[in-house]
DNA sequence: AGTATTACTATACTTTTGTATAGTGGGTTA
DNA sequence: TAACCCACTATACAAAAGTATAGTAATACT
């Protein structure tokens, strides 16, 4: 991921702070893939243990969901939290970042509700 | 504002309610892939031509930005005016949700600016 | 002892996405 | 009339992303 040098000419070519261009990349690097949002979302309601993630995020394998845990507490969106009883407790926790994420989640709903109104308006 | 964070007050446990699914899905639809948040972002700019898209947006090629443009037309973020001139001039001009969405898009460079300053506070 | 649960990992595969390279067709300019 | 823009399209290929299916290791339950 993250071709720095391909960065730095969009950049010079967007005429755009690079700070601004580098965090629209690490926004779109948590949710790429078809997966992340999802398991955000889930993690938003509670839901903290790899097997309710199983059962919260619809027809995901535990391969992706394996993988795509890891990239995202690599990213600082989560927690892995081992808590030493018998059997093993394992959760993961959202981070401050994690939680704030909510935010672009409402303005993607947000714009995804006006712009169904739009298209219904000008029915394309 | 705040839809999502409401819900899950309201209940944890709760499922999405189906249209904000779809709103999110219609959202996601929109700057999936590599290529078409560049393109918006480009067009917000006010780069309309074929051409224009072809310098601004690094290194894409014909192909790739033929197909993106088709897709984000088909979606409702952009329509292609031809003015029926000599030469024939085409342009890609965004709709009000194309203009629309640079609200989410300032939301993912929001969450992506507060993000780093949390990592680098959390040294994680 | 045998089955179940949790939390994964491994291997092979298919699908989707993106790239490389070339070419088309209409028009314009020198 | 030759070369040059613009706006693409076609074909073949490579890489990334996701799927299917099976298996592991630790513990608990009966």
């Amino acid at each position: 991921m993250g071709d720095f040098k391909e960065l730095i000419e969009m950049d010079k070519q967007a005429q755009c702070p690079r700070q601004y261009v580098l965090a629209l990349t690490d926004t779109l690097n948590v949710i790429s893939g078809k997966w992340k949002l999802p398991i955000v979302a889930a993690l938003l309601r509670g839901k903290n243990r790899f097997k309710d993630l199983q059962e919260n995020v619809e027809k995901i394998t535990p391969r992706m969901l394996s993988k795509e845990l890891k990239e995202l507490e690599i990213n600082g969106v989560l927690e892995r939290k081992v808590y030493d009883q018998t059997p093993v407790l394992i959760e993961y926790q959202l981070t401050a970042s994690g939680k704030n994420f909510a935010n672009v989640i409402d303005a993607m709903i947000e714009w995804g509700l006006e712009h169904r109104r739009e298209v219904m308006e000008t029915g394309s």
